[in-house]
DNA sequence: CAGAACGTGTACTACATGGTACACACTTTG
DNA sequence: CAAAGTGTGTACCATGTAGTACACGTTCTG
């Protein structure tokens, strides 16, 4: 799933649902034009800017960080997390990469409730 | 220190040192023009295209990732392991990135030898 | 003291990014 | 059946990115 399909899907159900989500409707809410919105769910242009990304993330209701990565790109406080302190993320995320999922997880849970 | 300052210094260094770091003689074998090189090193452009920042790391023997970082840029292998699983990743991070440097390193460490 | 080496200033460029503005055609709906 | 709502096509634009090309002045060096 892309960026602009995922998008659609989205908008399309809370239309036919809830209503006011037309592209007019959302991309006036959003303050872009309708027609850049169009262009946006049908890919025919890149994904927006991720300021732009997160206010249709927050009036689809759905995860910034899941948006941000369907349109390719990085939370901007993960990136300056990492650039803090490259060596130690850059280790982190190399090692973990290509692990399962539930590796991942239990290292978040561990470190959650853990004495750290 | 920003990047330029910090490869300005190393590369003087180098030049005093062993020779053949001039702005001209680096340029030549990064494939860019001196004058460019100069204008990166006094922070009088931006920093250059990842895949240029690498190839500087590689000839003055840095770390890609720090340079990179010091240019406020993630490598990109790092981007895409975050991009396939934003929600793991994204918790992941910002849950390590207010912690001490060895609370990090002792996860490294753990996922590294230990049986995930 | 000529020429090589060195760093730098100026001007320009191609392509990407992130959009705007406005008109058009189709479809509902009161 | 007119007006409102809906999606989309076309044209355009400012700014950022990632540099190139070349000339200039200074400083070492043989």
């Amino acid at each position: 799933m892309n960026f602009g399909q995922y998008i659609r899907t989205k908008r399309t159900l809370l239309q036919e649902t809830v209503g006011h989500y037309s592209v007019r409707g959302l991309g006036t809410r959003l303050g872009i034009q309708p027609s850049y919105l169009s262009k946006v769910e049908r890919e025919q242009v890149a994904p927006p800017s991720e300021a732009t990304i997160r206010r249709i993330a927050e009036e689809l209701n759905e995860d910034p960080d899941v948006l941000l990565a369907l349109a390719g790109k990085v939370s901007s406080d993960l990136r300056q997390a990492i650039v803090k302190r490259p060596r130690l993320f850059a280790d982190l995320i190399r090692e973990l990469k290509d692990l399962p999922d539930h590796a991942i997880l239990r290292v978040v849970r561990e470190v959650r409730d853990g004495n750290w």
